[in-house]
DNA sequence: ACCAGTCAAGGAAGC
DNA sequence: GCTTCCTTGACTGGT
């Protein structure tokens, strides 16, 4: 069971090994150099965490490692628009960034991303598009600076988001999607979601894959949530048909019967016998990752008995 | 040390 | 044309 942890390692987290972030308002509620000074240290600080979580993800036979999309906090508000370049002890923040990049080389974890939730290719506003080129094209830039792969293997996964006519929003979503550079279009991907009614596995592969060979995600909660009368196989199968390499999928559990995420997994997540990593958003994180694969590794006993 | 409120984002739904 | 909700972790300011 090839399993991916999703950002946080609570684990780690309880050691004190923790993410940091920095908001517009905090930037800009002091002194330019301090702010700077600040945004640097907690860059560094988030780029050695996510050193030390693909350890331990290493250590205990975890896969895959999403990376925190939240890395390099406020550094592309539209007010800000700085690059990495430009802060106070760069060598020190691009030093972290090598070191993530070795131990990820050497452990062979493999990692992904999911940009925000609030990225859209879809929007009639050109300025929100503005914004999310800029943001997936930071995720790009982080994954090249990590020597990370222009391939699916390591994907950058994304929602359409909008709702309507698919036929009209793939449009809007493929002229938007050619302003990326190689660095995003090459590892852009696309997972199902349940908010409105449209963006299913077989409405997404009819519209992006068949016509643009973009894979898709397939995410057993959505899918449950929104399907249109397809299988959780059919489902499976139509999304693992879209790649080109082994998949990443989500797994997740709803917390009775809502898309909530819940604390941990109750079941195992269904690979029907494929090659699949299954990034696993549940709560608890790496101790339900843990847990799946103990209850995982006991089943396999009993059943080779 | 801890707690409650704040912050960030785009879209959809409800007045 | 507003406000609120969605989500979620860290930050912030008060005790």
């Amino acid at each position: 069971m090839n399993l991916s942890l999703c950002c946080i390692s609570n684990i780690l987290a309880e050691q004190g090994h923790k993410f940091r972030t920095m908001t517009y308002k905090s930037f800009s509620s002091k002194e330019r150099s301090e702010s700077l000074e600040k945004l640097s240290e907690i860059i560094i600080n988030n780029f050695t965490v996510s050193e030390k979580i693909v350890r331990h993800c290493a250590a205990n036979n975890i896969q895959g490692y999403r990376l925190s999309s939240d890395l390099t906090p406020v550094i592309k508000h539209p007010e800000v628009m700085l690059a990495l370049e430009d802060l106070p002890n760069y060598n020190l923040i691009n030093k972290s960034i090598e070191d993530l990049s070795h131990t990820i080389k050497e452990t062979g974890i493999r990692v992904s991303a999911h940009p925000s939730e609030y990225i859209t290719l879809t929007s009639d506003d050109d300025v929100k598009i503005k914004h999310s080129l800029i943001d997936l094209e930071m995720h790009g830039e982080i994954f090249d600076r990590l020597n990370l792969s222009r391939s699916y293997y390591n994907p950058l996964n994304i929602h359409i988001r909008k709702e309507g006519d698919a036929e009209e929003l793939s449009g809007t979503f493929i002229k938007n999607f050619e302003r990326l550079s190689e660095s995003v279009k090459s590892r852009l991907v696309l997972e199902n979601n349940d908010t409105g009614n449209t963006w299913t596995v077989s409405n997404l592969k009819k519209y992006f894959y068949n016509r643009h060979n973009i894979p898709i995600t397939f995410d057993n909660l959505h899918h449950e949530m929104l399907n249109h009368g397809t299988s959780h196989k059919d489902a499976f199968f139509d999304a693992f048909s879209t790649w080109n390499c082994a998949p990443i999928f989500h797994y997740s559990e709803g917390k009775n019967g809502t898309r909530a995420h819940s604390d941990m997994a109750e079941n195992l997540p269904v690979h029907y016998d494929k090659d699949v990593l299954f990034d696993v958003e549940l709560k608890n994180k790496d101790y339900a990752i843990l847990d799946i694969l103990k209850r995982y590794n006991e089943r396999e006993i009993l059943t080779t008995v």
